[in-house]
DNA sequence: GGTTATGTGGTATTAATTTACCACACATGT
DNA sequence: ACATGTGTGGTAAATTAATACCACATAACC
């Protein structure tokens, strides 16, 4: 959850939820509401990479920052929506995961399956 | 694309753009543009409804409709942003499928492989 | 008990999205 | 030429979503 990762990343740097917005230039108010789920997480990308920014997250953090903020938002991630080949597979993907009751383990082997499609050499 | 099937599913039925939309209480100029993609599929799960309902459509094909409504708008399905379980599985199908470039292959073997783990039986 | 620091609730404001209205263009048939 | 049927463009209105403002609550400190 979106919410919990930025929390989580704030406490960590030990800041107060006010000197943090002020860093970020965000509204406090706003933000309380944001790490407890009350808000959504921000729309605007430029904030999301504000935030990657300042807690100097790797590519692939800040990818997974992205993909909490899109799906708490019940958003898909704009870079699969428009890769055309990555939305087409939706979905089929949909469609699979859906009307069988998918056990973690089995939800464990298909993203191992996925992974492993992706990398053929190894 | 939503609009494609909404288009091709009147045209099947011969109705006129004003007639269908008169027989399914829409406005004739915002469908217009929603059978051209230029505006975006109805948001409002009770018209995508309606419409499943009009044109007899099955389950697995309502499915389908509202996938590519929601697709389209570029949102999650509600049913699967609801699954805890399925939502939690996205954020590693979303890695998984990027910066890799799938191949038309490759997806066709990710899906069917997806299919598999969910009908073990086959 | 006053003062400062911290987070939060309620609501107003703003912004974005979605939908509806109206007039027009282009055909087709009379 | 006129009327009718069909789809569309432009824009206003309405709805929904996101953000910001302000006041309050609680605790810690002096």
């Amino acid at each position: 959850m979106f919410h919990e990762k930025v929390k989580a990343l704030r406490l960590e740097k030990r800041l107060t939820l006010r000197d943090f917005c002020q860093q970020v230039k965000l509204d406090p108010s706003n933000w309380s509401k944001v790490e407890r789920g009350i808000n959504p997480p921000p729309g605007d990308v430029a904030i999301l990479e504000k935030l990657a920014d300042f807690f100097e997250m790797n590519d692939a953090d800040k990818l997974e920052l992205m993909d909490a903020a899109a799906i708490d938002r019940n958003e898909l991630p704009k870079d699969i929506a428009d890769n055309d080949m990555l939305a087409n597979a939706l979905p089929a993907f949909f469609r699979a995961a859906r009307g069988h009751e998918l056990t973690d383990e089995k939800l464990t082997e298909l993203i191992e399956d996925i992974r492993k499609l992706n990398r053929p050499d190894q």
